[in-house]
DNA sequence: ATTAAAGGGACGTTTTGAGACCCAAAAGGA
DNA sequence: TCCTTTTGGGTCTCAAAACGTCCCTTTAAT
C-alpha cells in the first residue's frame, strides 16, 4: 500500500525534489526554531532568494509561522512533517532503524551498511559506496568544492568513490587542515588526491607547519598558494569527515603526555577534526590549528560524517549530538545498534 | 497508509491539481489513441499551448509516445493510470463501484448517490447536490456559459444548485432546445430559469416553432436574440442533460404513431436530447430540431449527464457507451448496480 | 552600546509558461 | 484522384513568476 508510491516517481518525478526540499525545510525549521531565512537557507544550500519563496509559500500553506524572531511550525506544520517521515523514507529507500538513528542524533539522514566494521574490516567498501550514492545524490551539478579529512576510515573509503560524481559536475576536492606531523597515508592530503583520483577530477594540497608563530603564519596566509585553499575550504560546498577514538587519536596525533592525561582526566570520548569532546558533547579541547573551525561547519550546506563500528558507537554519539543539523552520518549496524541501544 | 494521501495535501496542494490533469490526459489518452494534441485540449477544457507543455511532459518521462498519428500510451504509462487510478479515488473520494463504472461507461466519472429513486423520489435531492459538488470542482473561475436540457430530473434536479457555485465564476443557463411542444415545467427553458434562479446567475430563453420550412427557419436563426443563444449553445463550456427511456419519450415528445412503432420495430431503449439509440447504442432516429447536435457535444469540454433509477438503466448504457469521454455521469445505486450486473 | 541576526521592502534581470500564429506531412473522406 | 481535416512541430511575443541583489528596521544577546 505505502510501499508503491512510484506513482508520483513516474507521473511527477520533479515534485519528488520538490517535496524532499520542502520537508528539509521543515525538518531544520523543527530542529532549530526559531530560525531565519539565511542561516536555514546556507544550512539546506539554498540561495536566499530562493528559501524566502519557499517559505513565504510554507506559511501561505499554514505550515509554519513566521515572526519577528524567527520561524517555527504550526501545528499543523508538526502533524505534516510527521505524516512526511514515513513518505520521504519510502521513497529514498531509508529504513526504520535509520530513520530512527537521524530523529536520535538530530541530523538529516543516517545511512546504515550492514555488519560491523570491527569485525568485517572489508566493510569500508560498502561504507564507500553509501559516501558515494549520497555525494550522488545531494551535490548540485556544476562545480563543487570538497573539503576533506584524514583518517584511517577516510583513506579506506576514498577509493570507492566513482568517476560518474564527476559527471555534469566539476569537483575539486581541499585538505581540511595542514597535514605535516601524520604518517602520510592518512592525512587529509593524501585522501584528497586518492578521491580525486577515484573521481577523475581535481584537488589541491595544503602543507602548513605545526607551531610556528603567528607572525610566520599571517606571512604564510599571504602566500598565493595557501590562501587559495584557506579561501576554498571557507567557501567549500561540502565537508566529509570521519570520526575518532579521543584516545587513540590523541596518541595518532603525537599530543604530548601532558595533555594526553588531561583528556584522560576530562573523558574525552571522540575526536573530530582537531577537536575532543567528552561523552555530554561538550568539546574540552581543540589542537590549534589552520584550516576549516568547527563553527564554520554550520555554514557549509551538506556534511558528510563517516564512523563505523561498534566501538566507535561512543565516539560518534559524543560528536554527533552537536553536529551541525544537515549532517549526514554513513555509518553500519554495529555503531548503530550500540547507539540506540543505549538511548 | 494509502488513504492517509493528506500530507501531500498539506505541503503542496497545488500538485493535486496538476496530477489530477495529468491523470485525466492519461486516461482519455488511454481510450481515445492514437489521438491529436487539439481534440484532447477540447476535451479537457485546456488550451492548445497547455496542453502541449503537459504532453510534451509526458513524453519527456517516457508514459507516452507521441508519433504522427498522435500519441498513445506507453506500456509505463499504462502501468502508471492503473496505479493512478485508486489514488486518485482516494483522493477524490470515489469509491469502487464508481471507478467501475466509469471505466465499464468508458467516461471520466461517474458519480453514485445511495439509494434507488424509483421508489424514493426524494434522492433528486442528493442528485442536486451530486450535480451542484460536481459542477463546483470542474467549472473554471470566471464567466462559464451552460446549455441545459428539460426532462423531469432535469427540472427535479435544479433547485439544488446552490449559489456559492456563482461565486468568483459569472454562470449563464442556455438550453439546449427551442421549447415549444412540451409542457412547460419540464422544458429546458423553464429549467434554465430555475437554475438560474437556484444560483442567483442569468439565463436565456429560446423560442422555436416545430416543423417550420427551412426558409423560415434561416430568417428565424438571423434574429438577433436566436442567433445569440444559439451562439452561446455551440461555443458553451459545460452542458447538462438527462436520459430518457425511448418509449416514454417517444411519447412524451408527441412523434407520430406511425414513428413510434418504427422506434419499437428497431428497439429503440434511449432518448438523449433528441436522439434515439437502441440497446447496441446505434443511433435509429433523430427528431429534427434546433439547438445543439450530437456531433457538437464532443467540442465541448465538461459534460454533465443525470439519469437514475433501476429502471433507466438500459437507457443509461445504450447512450452512455457513445456519450463523449469527458462525460460525467450522475446516478444512484439503483442504476448502477443493474448496470454493472449486465455486464 | 554594539553587534549579529531576524523579517521584509524594493528593483532589475532572468526564466518560464502560455497565447497565437504558421507550416509540412499524413490520414481520411468524397 | 483531390481536397479537407488533423496530426506534430517550429517560432515569435508577452506577461507573470522566480530570482539575485541590495537595503532597511527591529530585536535579542553580549
Amino acid at each position: 500500500m505505502l510501499n508503491n508510491l512510484s506513482w508520483i516517481e513516474n507521473i511527477a518525478p520533479d515534485f519528488l525534489k520538490v517535496i524532499r526540499q520542502r520537508y528539509e525545510i521543515l525538518q531544520q525549521i523543527s530542529w532549530l526554531s526559531p530560525v531565519g531565512r539565511r542561516s536555514l537557507a546556507i544550512k539546506l544550500g539554498l540561495s536566499e532568494r530562493s528559501m524566502r519563496t519557499e517559505t513565504e509559500y510554507l506559511k501561505q500553506v499554514g505550515l509554519i509561522d513566521i515572526g519577528r524572531r524567527g520561524m517555527t511550525l504550526t501545528e499543523k506544520g508538526e502533524q505534516t512533517l510527521e505524516q512526511l517521515a514515513p513518505v520521504i523514507a519510502k521513497v529514498y529507500n531509508v529504513s526504520q532503524i535509520e530513520s530512527d538513528l537521524a530523529a536520535h542524533l538530530q541530523i538529516a539522514r543516517a545511512v546504515i551498511v550492514p555488519g560491523n566494521t570491527d569485525v568485517q574490516p572489508h566493510l569500508s567498501k560498502s561504507l564507500g559506496d553509501a559516501l558515494n550514492d549520497a555525494l550522488k545524490l545531494l551535490l548540485p551539478l556544476g562545480r563543487n568544492i570538497i573539503t576533506v579529512f584524514g583518517g584511517v576510515t577516510m583513506s579506506s573509503v576514498a577509493s570507492q568513490l566513482s568517476p560518474t560524481l564527476n559527471r555534469h559536475r566539476d569537483l575539486l576536492f581541499v585538505p581540511g587542515r595542514g597535514g605535516l606531523g601524520e604518517s602520510v597515508e592518512i592525512q587529509s592530503n593524501t585522501v584528497c588526491q586518492m578521491m580525486a583520483n577515484s573521481t577523475h577530477s581535481h584537488y589541491r594540497t595544503l602543507y602548513l607547519p605545526e607551531n610556528v608563530s603567528s607572525e610566520a603564519m599571517k606571512s604564510l596566509i599571504k602566500d598565493e598558494n595557501i590562501g587559495d585553499v584557506l579561501d576554498f575550504i571557507s567557501n567549500s560546498d561540502a565537508v566529509i569527515h570521519s570520526i575518532g577514538d579521543a584516545q587513540i587519536m590523541a596518541k595518532r596525533r603525537g599530543l604530548s603526555l601532558e595533555t594526553r592525561s588531561m583528556l584522560t582526566d576530562k573523558k574525552a570520548v571522540a575526536e573530530c577534526f582537531g577537536y575532543f569532546f567528552n561523552q555530554q558533547s561538550q568539546m574540552i579541547y581543540k589542537i590549534p590549528r589552520i584550516g576549516l573551525q568547527l563553527e564554520d561547519l554550520n555554514r557549509i550546506p551538506r556534511v558528510f560524517a563517516v564512523a563505523a563500528g561498534q566501538s566507535k558507537a561512543l565516539a560518534i554519539e559524543a560528536y554527533m549530538k552537536h553536529a551541525p543539523s544537515q549532517s549526514w552520518l554513513i555509518t553500519d549496524e554495529g555503531a548503530a545498534n550500540s547507539i540506540l541501544k543505549g538511548k
